[in-house]
DNA sequence: CGCGTTCGATTTTTT
DNA sequence: ATCGAACGCG
């Protein structure tokens, strides 16, 4: 990975290396494993292109043997080269598939994720858009937490309208491009008694001044900055010769506008995806943006794989025939030349418990017959159905491993030390700094951290700053005011190692002398030890960078799940972290009504949310090389309460054909016993593209007006209080100023005596 | 300020 | 049922 905050680059202009004579040379010899749809997608380099990947039809290879190719005919340099992928582990695959196309490392390509990717550029001209290039990149968590004081200094009702909705709210609007005076319209305005654009605004204007962006902003950023200052898209629009998009089913609005701008011009973009996989709707992916491709990008050449070879005919004959009821898709039929295989079974079980012990029963059988628990997977709609299954495993004996869950640093105690370790680089980052102020406690509670949060407001500081001149003063009890001047001396120290003892060595003794390493060992809970093996492994993988910023930009942006050993066990894991994974054997439990397709899919994005529910149970199917296993439920416990349940719709919508139902039960074999519940939800209209992303996406005027807005001076303003004044301060009563230092003030008060305060807590009598 | 109790909310997930 | 957050008491 390379250096982020490396600055260097865009200014030398590079030209594109001659052209080989091409026509002289044999082909090589990476063409000649590719079939011809294969091939034409690999060799159609100029213009736009839209390769339509099915399922197993080789897109990774496509994929990487285009940029092999690229790079290999001397097309441009790689540093002319912008692929873009969605996580960072496909990313890494890719690097290393065309590494070994090309025999040697496949360096210097810009290669990475949409939001690596825009970090990069925006760290380059962040003064453009009011930040300092070494801004910070809040997590969920952060966010939450910065937004909870948005809504609380709004003084809105916490409860009605929580930090978590109003985050996915902002989260929308950014996905589709959306700047605050943009969303004043947008869907979603109304929330909180339409105060939610106000919310927006305010929460831009605070990550700006605490210096830090969320993932959204990355993008957003980024096409504030290109439609202000069209000299910078011009240079990244000369440098990226080609462009190449992976999962293109699976953009926003926010990226599907970055993509065109960057490809005006050249308009060597390729974008791959497959429509029927695409199932993240929900968190912004636009549908649309696919299926609208060829008009998006005129002229374009759309390429079709749909010869399959992963699955058998059967598994690909249910598939297909359930896609098929999808209304919303481009069309493709995939087909293959190796054998039917065994029909998709259907199986329907009394409840969950008996579904989970068929499971095993199955597993079991084929483990008799020679499989290998690494080639079976349990794939679930949704993650509580994992636990039957664990409870199962474990009772038989086998080795199972769940995907999904925490990562690593997603953790409690790594987003602490993390917290610690960004006050040690950046004391200014308020967030952190909120975090970690009383962990371990340290009697700082919020009398303190409200004297210092009043303080910060008014003179403009950071909070590390405010609580760092709080000290001074008489504000603070004396316990909290030693325990703050321990702490900003203990900074000091540790950062004064810093020059001089290897970074690891001082986080390491950062988190002994804090106390943070003893909370844990005196934490008798069951996950403590495991804790603090965790910070030990963090300050490992500390050792990895050069410097503690740029592990910083690593966590919050590259750092992925770490995936367990490839042990022999089975997997469990949900539907949508199955993406892009196959085995030789697929269960899928749960195939009801309500649960798949999920009841709250339906009701929140009606038929639109339907077909996302039917191209999950396509990717479900699809992930499955030689056998696919459907089970249903007729009971199941909801919440602690037992409910009967139908078949889902996607069974009857598998053609009979490829599937073999089990006779105990048919699929529509048992009456329910309550018969008085509605019939079948019946879909609302598609709402498809919004009307405004719609309109933004047709006018090519800028989006977003270029508000470029310098970082809040720090305004020191001379006291406005002068000896002898009669003033008023909350905690100490009336008084008269004795002495005047710059803000700070020697009072003598009536009742409490002589203090030091800082003048932004007192006001005239 | 810290601890204990009550209340509420539980699809999917990446960056 | 279970987990987390928020509130109120000591």
């Amino acid at each position: 990975m390379s250096d982020p905050f490396d600055l260097s680059g865009l200014s030398e202009a590079q030209e594109p290396p001659p052209y080989a004579p091409v026509a002289t040379r044999p082909p090589p010899a990476y063409l000649a494993k590719l079939n011809p749809e294969q091939r034409e997608a690999v060799e159609a380099t100029e213009g736009p292109v839209l390769v339509l990947a099915g399922a197993g039809t080789g897109k990774t290879r496509v994929l990487t043997t285009r940029l092999a190719h690229i790079l290999e005919r001397g097309l441009a340099y790689p540093s002319q080269v912008l692929a873009v992928t969605f996580t960072n582990k496909a990313a890494r695959e890719m690097v290393e598939r065309v590494g070994a196309l090309l025999g040697r490392p496949a360096e210097g390509m810009w290669l990475g994720t949409f939001h690596a990717m825009a970090a990069r550029i925006l760290r380059r001209h962040a003064e453009l858009i009011g930040l300092r290039p070494d801004f910070t990149i809040l997590d969920a968590d952060d966010q939450i937490r910065l937004l909870k004081q948005i809504i609380q200094s709004a003084d809105i009702d916490e409860k009605r309208f929580p930090a978590r909705s109003l985050s996915v709210v902002i989260q929308r609007w950014k996905d589709r491009g959306l700047t605050p005076e943009r969303a004043k319209n947008a869907e979603g305005a109304k929330f909180a008694l339409g105060r939610a654009p106000a919310l927006y605004a305010a929460y831009q204007e605070r990550l700006k001044t605490v210096n830090a962006v969320d993932f959204g902003d990355l993008l957003l950023h980024n096409l504030t900055l290109f439609t202000a200052h069209p000299d910078i898209v011009a240079d990244y629009q000369r440098r990226f010769h080609y462009i190449l998009v992976d999962e293109y089913q699976d953009t926003n609005v926010a990226q599907y506008l970055w993509l065109r701008l960057l490809a005006q011009g050249r308009s060597n973009i390729c974008c791959v995806g497959d429509d029927d996989q695409s199932i993240y709707g929900w968190r912004g992916a636009e549908l649309g943006n696919i299926l609208r491709f060829e008009q998006d990008f005129p002229g374009a050449k759309v390429i079709r794989l749909e010869r399959n070879y992963r699955s058998t005919g059967h598994i690909l004959g249910a598939a297909s025939g359930l896609i098929a009821h999808n209304a919303s898709r481009l069309g493709k039929t995939l087909w293959t030349e190796g054998e039917s295989g065994e029909k998709v079974r259907v199986t329907g079980v009394w409840d969950g418990d008996a579904e989970a012990r068929r499971v095993g029963q199955e597993i079991e059988r084929l483990l008799a017959r020679g499989q290998r628990r690494r080639d079976m997977a349990v794939l679930v709609r949704a993650g509580f159905q994992t636990r039957a299954f664990e409870e199962r495993f474990l009772a038989i004996g086998l080795p199972y491993r769940v995907i999904g869950g925490l990562r690593f640093y997603e953790r409690q105690e790594i987003r602490d030390a993390i917290a610690y370790i960004r006050i040690l680089v950046q004391p200014d980052d308020d967030l952190a700094f909120e975090r970690i102020v009383n962990l371990p406690k340290r009697g700082l509670g919020e009398a303190a951290m409200q004297a210092a949060h009043q303080l910060a407001r008014a003179q403009r500081l950071s909070l590390y700053r405010a609580a760092e001149a709080l000290i001074e003063s008489d504000e603070l009890k004396p316990k909290p005011r030693t325990a703050l001047a321990a702490l900003f001396g203990a900074f000091a120290r540790w950062r004064a190692l810093l020059g001089a003892t290897p970074h690891t060595q001082v986080v390491e003794q950062m988190l002994d002398e804090s106390g943070y390493t003893e909370m844990w060992q005196r934490d008798s809970s069951p996950q403590a030890p495991g804790r603090l093996e965790n910070l030990k492994e963090l300050v490992v993988a500390l050792a990895e960078f050069e410097s503690l910023g740029a592990f910083l930009e690593h966590v919050s942006l590259v750092m992925d799940r770490e995936e367990g050993d490839a042990n022999d066990m089975i997997s469990v894991m949900t539907l949508h972290s199955a993406k892009g994974l196959e085995f030789d054997s697929v269960f899928l439990p749960g195939w009801e009504e309500g649960l798949f397709p999920h009841q709250l899919a339906l009701d929140e994005k009606g038929a639109a949310g339907l077909e996302e529910e039917r191209r999950l149970a396509y990717v479900g199917l699809t992930r499955a090389r030689r056998r696919a296993h459907i089970l249903f439920a007729a009971n199941r416990r909801v919440y602690n309460q037992w409910v009967s349940a139908l078949p889902s719709r996607f069974i009857d919508e598998l053609p009979p054909d490829a599937v073999k139902t089990d006779s105990e039960l048919t699929a529509r074999g048992f009456a329910r016993e309550d018969d008085d519940e509605p019939d079948a939800w019946w879909p609302k209209p598609t709402p498809g593209r919004t009307e405004i992303a719609e309109r933004l996406i047709r006018q090519r005027s800028p989006l977003i007006e270029p508000r470029v807005r310098p970082v809040a001076a720090v305004v020191s303003s001379n006291s406005a209080f002068s000896v002898g004044t009669r003033v008023f301060h909350q905690k100490f009563g009336y008084g008269l100023v004795r002495t005047v230092d710059g803000n700070k003030l020697e009072i003598a008060f009536d009742k409490a005596g002589l203090k030091k305060v800082i003048d932004s807590f007192v006001r005239a009598a």
